[in-house]
DNA sequence: TTGTAGGCGTTATCAT
DNA sequence: ATGATAACGCCTACAA
C-alpha cells in the first residue's frame, strides 16, 4: 500500500511544467514539442505513472467499457458468442464487462442498472428466459445508451438486434425428420413468451402443416430446456406409453436428457425413435449416437453484435432506425435421426460434416 | 439522447437544498431528517436520477468492481469457477469485470493493465499458459491491489492462492491405472513452466516410482492440451507402432482426441488401451466409453478465491502473509480405464458415480 | 439539521 | 509551445 498514486501533477512538478502540458504530452498532442513529449514520457515511466481512467471518463463524460449480459456463461453458445464479441472489441480500446443472469429477471435488472450507473458506453445483451417485462431495456434505450440485443430477440423493442432465423432452422429440422420417415414428432419447447421459442415452435408447426401431418396438443411440451427436464419428460412419455417417432427439442440439453433416457430404456435410436436438438453444443458430436442439431454460428452472431454496437457508438447518430442481422442456422445431420437408406429419398445436401 | 443526466445538484435546486444535503440524504445519513430524506428520494425518482459511479469512485478513491482474468471462458472448468465467484460476489455490491486471455501472455498483460488503470478494487486471475514472466503480476501486488491467484498457482509470488492438489490427483490417477494392470502409461502434459503441470507430472512419476515401474523419456509428451494435439500425438503413436497400455492426459480435451483416434483405429478401450483425463469436463461422462478423469471442484475453487479476495479487500491489513487454499481433486472412474473384473483386486472406494 | 468549500485526476477553453 | 482556470459529479471536513 503506497501512500498515493502518481498523477500528472507529480510529473508536472518534477519537470517544472503545468499539468495541462503533461496531459497533452501524454496524449501525444501535436501542440507539444517532441522534446517535451519525450521528457514527459520518461518521467511518467520513472514515476510509474498510471492514468486514472475514472477521472478520464468522468471528465470526458464517456468511458471505454462495453457491458455484456448473458444468461449463462457455461453454454457453448454464449461463451463462443463472447469470443466473437471479444475478437471485435479487443483490437479497439474498449473493455468488456461481463455479467451473467442465470436466466433470472431480477439479476438482469440489477446488472443492467449497474451498467447504467457505471456509465458504460454500450451494452450487448441476451435476455433471460425469466424476463417477461421489457421496461428495464426500453429505459436503457431511452437513456441514449447504445444497446444491441442478441440471440433472444424482442420484436417490440426498437433497437439493433442480431439473431438466428429460428423459424427457418426449426422448419428445416422438422422437414428433415419427416423425410426420414418420422411422423409423430414431439416437440420440446422453451418458454413461449420468448419470441425465440415461438419462432422455433412455429417453424416446426409450419413444416408439419406443409407435409399435411396433423398436430396433437400433447406433442408440445414447454419449458423443457435442461437435461434434467428432458429426462423427466422422456420418462413420462415412456411411462404413459406415449412413445413418439421422434423428438425435436429446442435445446441440445433437453434432447440429450431424452436421448439418454430412451437409450437406457432400450429404444433403438434412430431406429425406433429419432432425436434432434438445437445449438450444436460440442457434446452433440461426441455422444453416441451423435446428435442431429442446428449450428447457430454463435461466434459470428457475437461479432455482428459487437460491430453493430461500435457502429452505434462511433457514429452516434442519435436514435436511427434499428438494424437487424439475421443468421440462418445450419442443419447438422448425425446418427440420432439418420435412418433412410442412402440413395433412396435421402437429400444429400442435408448431410453435413459431423465436426 | 437527452441533453444531460440528472445530478444531485438538480435535485438540490428543485428542493431548494444544498447538494451535500442531497448527497447525505441519498446515502441515508442519520444527520438528515427523515422527512428530508423522503423528499429527496422522491425527487430523485421523479427526475430519474442515477448516481454516477465514476464520480463516486473517483472521489472515494475506490470503486466496487472486481476483475477476473481467465484463459478461456468456454472451458467448463473456468465458466463454473466464475459461477462460484459470482455466487459470492453477487450478494455484495461488487461487480465483476471479466477478461479472457486466450492463453496469451500479451493479452494477459494488457488486461491486467487495464484493470489497474480502471482502479479495480481487487483481481482474481488464472495465469495463461503463454505466461512465463511474472513481473506484471508482482507489479499489481506491489501496487497494493488485492489479488488472488487461482488454479494456475505460482509458488514464487507471495500472494493469496487457491488451487488443486495436482500432485495428489495425478498420483491417485496413476495408481488407479496401475491397479487396472496398465504398465506402459504415456503421459500428455501441459507446458512444464507452469507449476500446475509440473505438479501433475511429478505425481505421475511418483506413482510410477512407488510401484517400481520404470519410466521412459518417450512416455512424456509436453504441450498436449487440446483435442487436436491429442489426436496428433495419438496418430504418431500408432504410426510409430509405439502403442501404450494407457494414456494419462493432463487435459480432458487431449485425452478426448487420443480416445477418438484410438477408437477409430479399432483399438479396444479399455481393453487394449486405457485413457484418462483431468478436469471432468461434462463431455467425459457422455462419450463412449465414458472417460475416467479427475473432478477439480471448480465452483468451490471460485467461491474460495472470491471469499479470500473480499477478506483482503475489507480487512485491508496491508500485505499480510499470503493464504493458500488447496482442494484435492476426486478420482472419477469410468469405462475408459476400468477393466479389472469386479471383486478381484478392484478397489471399491475408487469407483465414483458417473455424473 | 443543514450549508460551504474544496478536492478526487483529468481535460477543454481560453489565454499568453 | 505552454499555462491558468474551470469543470466533470460526488463526498466530506468544517462551519453555522
Amino acid at each position: 500500500m503506497q501512500p498515493r498514486k502518481t498523477t500528472i501533477h507529480d510529473i508536472a512538478i518534477r519537470l517544472s511544467l503545468s499539468a495541462s502540458t503533461v496531459s497533452r504530452a501524454l496524449n501525444n498532442s501535436p501542440r507539444i514539442s517532441l522534446k517535451t513529449r519525450e521528457k514527459v514520457r520518461n518521467a511518467a515511466a520513472e514515476l510509474n505513472y498510471k492514468p486514472n481512467h475514472l477521472a478520464m471518463n468522468l471528465r470526458k463524460g464517456k468511458g471505454t467499457t462495453i457491458g455484456v449480459i448473458v444468461p449463462r456463461l457455461n453454454r457453448h453458445f454464449f461463451s463462443h458468442a463472447i469470443s466473437g464479441i471479444e475478437s471485435v472489441i479487443n483490437p479497439t480500446n474498449y473493455n468488456l464487462m461481463i455479467c451473467q443472469t442465470n436466466e433470472d429477471y431480477e439479476t438482469e435488472v440489477k446488472g443492467l442498472q449497474s451498467f447504467v450507473n457505471h456509465r458504460l458506453d454500450g451494452i450487448i445483451m441476451s435476455i433471460a428466459t425469466g424476463t417477461k417485462k421489457t421496461g428495464h431495456i426500453e429505459y436503457v434505450v431511452k437513456e441514449g445508451i447504445p444497446l444491441v440485443l442478441f440471440d433472444r430477440m424482442m420484436g417490440k423493442i426498437s433497437v439493433d438486434q442480431v439473431f438466428n432465423d429460428n423459424f427457418a432452422g426449426s422448419y428445416d429440422m422438422t422437414k428433415h425428420l419427416i423425410e426420414q420417415g418420422y411422423r409423430k414428432i414431439i416437440y420440446f419447447s422453451g418458454p413461449l413468451h420468448l419470441e425465440l421459442y415461438t419462432d422455433r415452435y412455429n417453424g416446426y408447426r409450419k413444416a408439419l402443416a406443409d407435409s399435411s401431418i396433423g398436430f396433437e396438443n400433447e406433442w408440445l411440451f414447454t419449458d423443457v430446456l435442461t437435461q434434467s427436464r428432458g429426462e423427466e419428460v422422456a420418462k413420462i412419455l415412456i411411462k404413459s406409453d406415449n412413445i413418439p417417432d421422434a423428438i425435436f427439442a429446442a435445446s441440445d440439453f433437453s434432447a440429450l436428457g431424452a436421448l439418454l433416457v430412451f437409450k437406457n430404456a432400450g429404444y433403438a435410436i434412430p431406429g425406433q425413435i429419432g432425436i434432434a436438438g438445437f445449438a450444436n453444443e460440442p457434446f452433440t458430436g461426441l455422444i453416441s449416437p451423435a446428435m442431429t442439431t442446428l449450428e447457430q454460428y454463435s461466434e459470428e452472431l457475437g461479432r455482428s453484435a459487437a460491430r453493430m454496437l461500435i457502429e452505434r457508438m462511433e457514429f452516434t447518430t442519435g436514435l436511427g432506425a434499428p438494424n437487424f442481422v439475421v443468421v440462418k442456422p445450419k442443419l447438422i445431420v448425425r446418427g440420432s435421426t439418420l435412418r433412410v437408406p442412402a440413395g433412396k429419398e435421402r437429400n444429400e445436401e442435408l448431410i453435413s460434416e459431423t465436426v
